[in-house]
DNA sequence: TCAAACCCTGAAGTCACTTTAATGTCAAGC
DNA sequence: GCTTGACATTAAAGTGACTTCAGGGTTTGA
């Protein structure tokens, strides 16, 4: 048993990982990170978990679903946690990050119409596979150009 | 005169990555994972690739560049090695992969929309900030539902 | 009492690379 | 002959955001 008073809703990290929506070894992965402290340990080492935890979980959640990088989260607690409220970094942060999403989301738009049109070069009714004559071609047509490399970010 | 003996033209390591836009050290790494292999070596063990390798190579690229894994490529390759040119099976890893693809739209799509509209909430003229603010929020009424994690894949 | 279910730690694995370190090769210039 | 610099080699470690594993200890409920 966690605690018997009533009064102190601490959790241990099952129940925190099933409130969150995170792992419990993702939990201890963003502890290992500096982003998350559990507010106590029981006698057996155990995590306790506050409410303020959870909350603070979950809102890592909500960035990273956001596709926002740990250390971008990261940022956005410090300015939280500065309490200034410092609007432009965080008006930054997100614009920055804006630009990465929009970057990817042009990437793949356009991925996703090569893609179709290569698929639609091979619809079964042929007996030779053009989908991957067509991969061949275009190693062919790519000797002079850029690598075009993704960032694996977003 | 041009010279009627058809020694294949082989080139080095540097000339291979120049020629192909693919990194000396990344041709090094997709040899390690068995996609391709330096047609010779030098005396000095330096590596030797035939145009065959260079094709190869830029094969290997095109695909990258359309995100497929390097086990979607490596089956691409291996279905063409087969020479029975499996169309069924080619167009099946496509159209596995235009999923993906798709499925990674739609997200970044509702994503780029969802920031924007956090984005507007905060436009510097107002003293507290909006965006942090509202993050909080999201991290309160996210309380009950789903992980929505990302795949790392697209 | 005992097994299932939970918790702990540290380390290694994932993916597609990049970077580093330490060493070897080779042509050009002094 | 010697140095400089650009190339090449290898193994190993680093990246990001995790997951999985190995090998334990603790709690809970039947």
């Amino acid at each position: 048993m966690p605690s018997t008073s009533h009064s102190s809703p601490l959790c241990r990290i099952g129940e925190a990982a099933k409130s969150s929506g995170v792992s419990a070894a993702n939990i201890r992965f963003y502890e290992r990170q500096g982003l998350l402290k559990p507010q106590a340990r029981e006698d057996n080492d155990y995590r306790l978990y506050s409410d303020a935890d959870l909350h603070r979980l979950r809102f890592i959640r909500v960035c990273r679903s956001m596709d926002m990088s740990l250390d971008e989260v990261r940022a956005l607690l410090d300015l939280d946690a500065l309490q200034k409220s410092d609007c432009a970094k965080a008006r930054q942060t997100l614009d920055t990050h804006v630009q990465h999403v929009r970057k990817r989301l042009n990437e793949l738009t356009l991925l996703e119409r090569e893609l179709k049109a290569l698929r639609q070069r091979c619809d079964g009714t042929d007996e030779h596979c053009h989908i991957i004559e067509a991969l061949h071609e275009r190693a062919d047509e790519s000797l002079g150009d850029q690598p075009a490399r993704r960032t694996g970010h977003v």
